[in-house]
DNA sequence: CTGCAAAGCGGACCCCGGTCCGCATTGTGT
DNA sequence: ACACAATGCGGACCGGGGTCCGCTTTGCAG
């Protein structure tokens, strides 16, 4: 299981010894965030994420230049690569809090989304669960993603195929289950998603009766 | 079934005028290519794709620069927006040929691959032939992945999706194909592909095994 | 062969994401 | 209180994708 570098024919020569970005390649599982930076750097980082937030909301995510965020921020261009690494990772911050509650609820929540429902059951709920949060703001999810190179490698993806390919291998043992999770997967993405719905003009509802089918199917449970 | 614009708030006031590039938005159901171009457009469109071809070949796909395949070829960089449209368009060009072969293939060629044998059948086969045809030249196919936003909408997916949908109607007519048919597209998608083997070193025999086993167990059939 | 509209060309130009490095701010040890 | 690493800052800079528009080429009609 090595998630090393990635880049193609890169030369890894030097592993580039200065970068806090965040969280850089761990899992995030829920609490880690902010290694307790220095008064001003977290000062502006709260700044930044405001008036990004700000900035998306009124003009759409895509519209919006990394400079504008950093200007109406107050700090210089710089700040904002030192501290979030690229656009995709401002806008991944700016979805990390609905991102990591999703998350607890699927680790450490209620039944039926957490632990203690048949994993079939729990499959459902997670699909419904994700979809729904998704469809919440899809324009963010949409500019979030990533080159196509890198989706898989984020943390969030990687928290939510380890948990898929778990319940999986609990309902079919025989199959294989890293695989599959990746399949599964595909149904909850967000460009799939905006596709569906936009383009082809798919209710919701009928995203959810489709996951559940593929369960349902998957799993050989009758619902 | 409208597959308009698609930009998420760009005004469409004019739709612009003047835009040859190749195939706009039409499925490209094999032979529809070169919509007769004056003579110095036509040498000019063959000296870049050999130009590119050429530099792609030998420097990989991502370290090639439209500028440097405009230079190569002897023409301004202008003219390679003018008849590709943008970088994407240009490395499609480039795989244009194998997807056509590909499509001939599962459209009309002999079965199991072409029409007569039984659709779950069919099916596995297309898995196969797409899987082997993806891994031949993945780097080609991934850095000519669009911005996800475009990806279901580009031909060649348009016609894997289409004739994907049609098998499975046959196969599982009380499912919703249309959907599935996307899921299951997801495991031949290039940047999948490339992840599961370059980053988690799974060997291709692996893939092709998932890919048959996913096609059993949403058709049901247990061969 | 010639004239003329349409089609195509090309490179200067713009924009934006990302990098770099000399300077400013912190906060810590004494 | 002070000095001095370490950490962070910021804006000039770069490279590459994509656009634009005045000029050239083509090929058709007469």
């Amino acid at each position: 299981m090595l998630y090393a570098g990635f880049m193609s024919a890169a030369p890894p020569s030097a592993p580039t010894p200065q970068e806090p970005v965040e969280s850089p390649q761990l899992l995030q599982l829920g609490l880690d965030d902010e290694p307790c930076l220095r008064a001003d750097a977290a000062r502006n980082r709260a700044r930044l994420l405001e008036a990004a937030a700000g900035l998306v909301a009124a003009r759409g995510a895509d519209a919006v230049t990394m400079e504008e965020v950093a200007a109406a921020a107050g700090v210089g261009k710089g700040t904002v690569f030192r501290r979030f690494g690229d656009r995709t990772g401002l806008l991944m911050a700016l979805l990390d809090h609905s991102e990591k509650k999703l998350q607890a609820a699927f680790l450490s929540g209620p039944p039926p989304l957490g632990p203690g429902a048949p994993p079939a059951e729990r499959l459902r709920a997670f699909g419904r669960a994700a979809l729904r949060r998704t469809v919440e703001d899809l324009e963010l999810q949409l500019a979030a993603e990533a080159d196509p190179g890198r989706r898989f490698t984020l943390p969030p993806y990687r928290v939510r195929h380890h948990h898929v390919a778990l319940l999986l291998r609990q309902a079919v043992p025989d199959a294989d289950c890293d695989v599959l999770a990746h399949t599964l997967l595909a149904q909850l993405d967000p460009a799939l998603i905006h596709h569906l719905m936009h383009q082809c003009g798919m209710p919701p509802q009928r995203l959810e009766d489709a996951w559940t089918d593929l369960v349902d199917r998957i799993t050989g449970t009758t619902a």
